[in-house]
DNA sequence: TTGATAAATGTAACTCTATAACATATCAAC
DNA sequence: GTTGATATGTTATAGAGTTACATTTATCAA
């Protein structure tokens, strides 16, 4: 079980990783990375948490590299569907996957109060989902599954009520 | 496996039951079931899909019970705070709940091609989500589970491509 | 039954999220 | 190097949700 994102790590490490992987990825593809589309996605990984589009266009705007709307949504559309990245159904929001290339359904585990969002993997096809599915037969091609809770560390650090 | 949805039913009775059970489990909790609220929640029923906050806020203003967003999004806090009616993250929609009254972690399959939407049940705390949880210390309070795809309807009616 | 408190509603204004539409530029391949 | 597809720039607008505050209605205890 993968999940990474409520310990420390190396940060610039999977950084570089992650870039590469997709240059890789959009190489072998024939996917153009573009310079906003690569920026985009550095923000988010060097960000390392779920960002909204409107804050993402902030820092291109401040870098010059467009201040409309479509410009983020754009870029986003571009790495989401293409699986760089993930939309955080749940906080509108946006963040970089940790194993890029890969195909695979997401599944999130979101801090209700440090907003943290570690990404792990889901199997929709099987369970009680998977289940239902097959019993009216309804085909699944693609699955939101969020958690919300609180991290390790919050739990710790929540006062137990007097 | 209690999937209802995608098979004709007493759609009157059904709203009669939901309307029932809404206005027991009120009594009981001394919750007040108002006008606006018992409104939204018949709207709703009665549609049987998700619809948007704007769209039956379009209704209530017809009907003169209101006009402002919060209006709607009140009613709906109420209805889904307490488990009457879900939100579906995926389509920034609510739909009435199936089996209201019942503590339960609802699970949607959505049909990308006639929007129909059934309900299912999930089971957070089991399978790979739980297990990934558990590994990383989290805990989980809430989730949300939505299934994209085609339903039994759609996918006969989808043409084989030439 | 009245007065205090809490809960619910009415309304205006606004913020955040996302898309439509159309012009322009750039790329890819023949 | 022309053409068709892909990507970007920009304006405007649609859709979703909240803040804030005034007013009303319900609840309950004195």
């Amino acid at each position: 079980m993968d999940t990474i994102g409520f310990e420390a790590h190396d940060h610039k490490g999977c950084m570089r990783a992650a870039i590469a992987a997709v240059e890789a990825h959009c190489t072998r593809h024939k996917l153009q990375f573009t310079p906003v589309r690569r920026r985009v996605l550095e923000i988010l990984l060097s960000e390392h948490r779920a960002m909204g589009a409107y804050e993402i266009l902030d820092t291109l705007r401040d870098e010059g590299l467009g201040s409309q709307p479509p410009v983020a949504y754009r870029a986003l559309d571009f790495l989401v569907s293409n699986g760089f990245v993930h939309k955080i159904e749940r906080l509108n929001a946006f963040i970089a996957c940790t194993h890029p290339g890969q195909d695979h359904t997401p599944a999130f585990l979101i801090c209700r109060q440090c907003d943290a969002v570690a990404e792990a993997h889901a199997e929709p096809s099987k369970g009680m989902l998977g289940r239902a599915a097959a019993d009216t037969g309804f085909t699944i091609e693609q699955a939101v599954v969020e958690a919300m809770g609180l991290c390790p560390q919050c739990r710790e650090s929540v006062h137990p009520c007097a």
